[in-house]
RNA sequence: GGGCGCGUGGCCUAGCCAGGAUAUGGCGGCAGCCUCCUAAGCUGCAGGUCGCGGGUUCGAAUCCCGCCGCGCCCGCCA
């Protein structure tokens, strides 16, 4: 049978227990059922008005009418329900089929979408409040691709903001020696702490870097070339430590570029923008958008630009490759992305964007900053996962060279997957042990289950033959089921933003798997029943690979 | 004050959008399992007024209303 790749193989049982059910004459779909109760099910309560029975008598009465199928082995009452229970040796024939094919993972092509992420201003390293963004948004890209849309990853470099220019006057400004760090992002952080703390003492530190703003967007060449030297080199910093944990970017877009275009923007919604004070603002109302805050302001009054100003443009600029638009973002872009929207929504009415909003990682004593001094930097959170990774090797023989690069893989798929495992919207107080788990709900358990199934196909090898017949056990049937369900979680994660659910679905497959290598020996088990479970192994094997590959974690076959 | 989001055992978390049968798991605690495919695993035990109060419904963790608590926002910052 040939299958939709969009449509998973419980949907096909699905319809037809649909179909069985309408032609009883009764208008209702079946739910999933609970574990225990079969895979779907009918409530017939809402049936009982009509009927003048009750639930019970219903459910009774609708299994001795509905028609026999070989796509259920049982259909059954039990109490108020009608309970569905799927033929197991055709879930395993069309499960098996649609993975071992590769054909489950045909996803249909798909339209081209700009996804921006981080975009963190440079002015010092990546902290782990900030690295959610790059984590949440890697993830989405590497799901969207699976899904089959064209992906370019743009990270938009804010240097013509207020805080590049208070870190440019600090490394004007200010000497350390005692600073030694090799990565530009550490080296010129405490430069940036401390002009700051500078600036919100003294005026005459306000107006040089004001000044510093204003001589850069006039496009003073040897300043801009100092910046532009400077700015690189701690987004390099930052890139790198974005790489490390397997998150790349296909294009930087630097604000500054923009300004010009940003300018003639601003001109084309002159008939919403009033003046105050030598600065301009548009007026919401004005455009006949109701939002919380009617002004948003475009120039300051010494006629330097502002942020929304640029990122207007800049999304504008998007719009004319892309028509899908993505921007990852923190819950604090709320408002300014809603107004956002609605202004570039209506210059150019053809394009989509959604927002991936998600909520801050804190401190237990609150929010993380870079300008305070009151962050851990990724970095660091990076070097002690590896050290912890390190420790446990320690004990087990891997020779020092493998045990390094393993730890570096535990290291950085245990922290991917702890910000992924929790729901975006959800504020996450970090916290070292959960973190750097390495066992339970965490990136080595799902790892270690992989390295499992591997382990086994090492040892014994599949002759490619299986026999849906001999597919009885439980466990088998449970893991073939859920593993069946991959196209419609990827297309739910991938209709949703969510990376999370995709998450969600690897902890479930390698706890899923667990209990089937408890349960079912394979390589003790004989002839065809052996292949067949070595069937399921390899499919697993190649399954979950590819949900851990999107999920940005490292596949590891032996740990 | 207003807007948005969140509130589930000691800690973390699933389910909520599309209301149904014993509320999912993890961490921590206790007790077990390596002559048998890797113990980063598995099994068992203890632990819950699903923030509070109303409403809708045959039925509410889930939907609606009100309240309380926490987070974020309401900048000529980004």
């Amino acid at each position: 049978m040939c299958i939709d790749a969009l449509m998973d193989v419980l949907q096909i049982f699905r319809e037809e227990a649909d179909r069985l059910i309408k032609e009883m004459g009764i208008d209702h779909r079946v739910d999933n059922a609970k574990e225990g109760f079969g895979d779907f099910t009918l409530p017939c309560f809402s049936l009982a008005k009509k009927y003048h029975k009750s639930p019970a008598e219903i459910a009774k009465e609708l299994e001795s009418k509905i028609e026999k199928t070989s796509y259920f082995e049982r259909i059954e009452a039990v109490g108020p329900y009608l309970n569905f229970h799927i033929s197991k040796t055709k879930l395993a024939e069309l499960s098996l089929n649609e993975i071992l094919s590769g054909n489950i993972f045909n996803f249909e092509k798909k339209e081209k979408v700009i996804l921006e992420h981080t975009s963190a201003n440079p002015t010092g390293p990546l902290h782990v409040g900030r690295a959610r963004n790059p984590i949440i948004g890697d993830t989405m890209a590497r799901i969207l691709r699976e899904y089959g849309y064209d992906v370019e990853v743009q990270y938009f470099v804010n240097d013509a903001g207020l805080q590049v220019a208070t870190l440019i006057w600090g490394l004007k400004n200010l000497n350390y020696d005692d600073v030694k760090e090799a990565k530009c992002d550490h080296a010129y952080v405490k430069y940036y702490q401390e002009a700051s703390k500078l600036s919100e003492m003294r005026e005459d530190v306000r107006n040089e870097i004001r000044a510093i703003m204003q001589a850069y967007e006039s496009g003073d060449p040897n300043l801009k070339k100092f910046i532009r030297e400077k700015i690189g080199c701690v987004l390099e910093g930052i890139l790198q430590s974005l790489r490390r944990l397997n998150i790349y970017v296909d294009t930087v877009v630097w604000e500054s570029d923009l300004i010009p275009f940003s300018k003639k923007v601003a001109e084309e919604l002159s008939q919403y923008v009033d003046e105050d004070n030598g600065a301009y603002y548009i007026d919401m109302e004005k455009m006949g958008v109701k939002i919380q805050k009617n002004r948003f302001y475009l120039y300051r009054s010494d006629g330097t630009t502002l942020y929304f100003l640029r990122d207007i443009a800049y999304h504008l600029n998007k719009s004319k490759i892309a028509r899908y638009l993505i921007d990852v973002l923190g819950e604090d872009h709320k408002l300014h992305f809603e107004a956002l929207k609605a202004i570039v929504g209506l210059l150019n009415p053809n394009v989509t964007i959604r927002p991936l909003f998600y909520a801050f990682v804190s401190l237990p004593e609150g929010k993380m900053s870079t300008r305070r001094g009151r962050a851990i930097y990724l970095d660091d959170l990076l070097d002690e996962g590896y050290r912890r990774a390190m420790e446990i090797l320690k004990d087990r023989d891997y020779p020092e060279n493998e045990a390094r690069k393993i730890a570096e893989k535990i290291a950085i798929s245990s922290i991917r997957y702890s910000i992924l495992n929790v729901q975006e919207e959800k504020p996450i107080v970090f916290r070292w042990d959960q973190a750097l788990s390495f066992e339970g709900e965490s990136a080595p358990f799902i790892i270690y289950t992989f390295a499992r199934a591997n382990s086994i196909l090492k040892k014994a090898s599949w002759n490619g033959s299986y026999f849906p017949e001999l597919i009885t056990h439980p466990q088998e049937y449970k893991l073939l089921k859920l593993m069946a369900m991959y196209p419609s979680v990827l297309t739910e994660s991938a209709e949703k933003l969510s990376p999370y659910l995709l998450a969600r679905y690897a902890y479930s497959l390698a706890m899923q798997f667990n209990q089937f290598y408890r349960d079912c020996p394979v390589i003790m088990a004989e002839d065809n029943l052996k292949e067949s479970r070595l069937a399921i192994v390899n499919a697993f094997k190649i399954l979950m690979e590819r949900v851990i590959v999107l999920l940005g974690l490292e596949p590891l076959e032996k740990m």
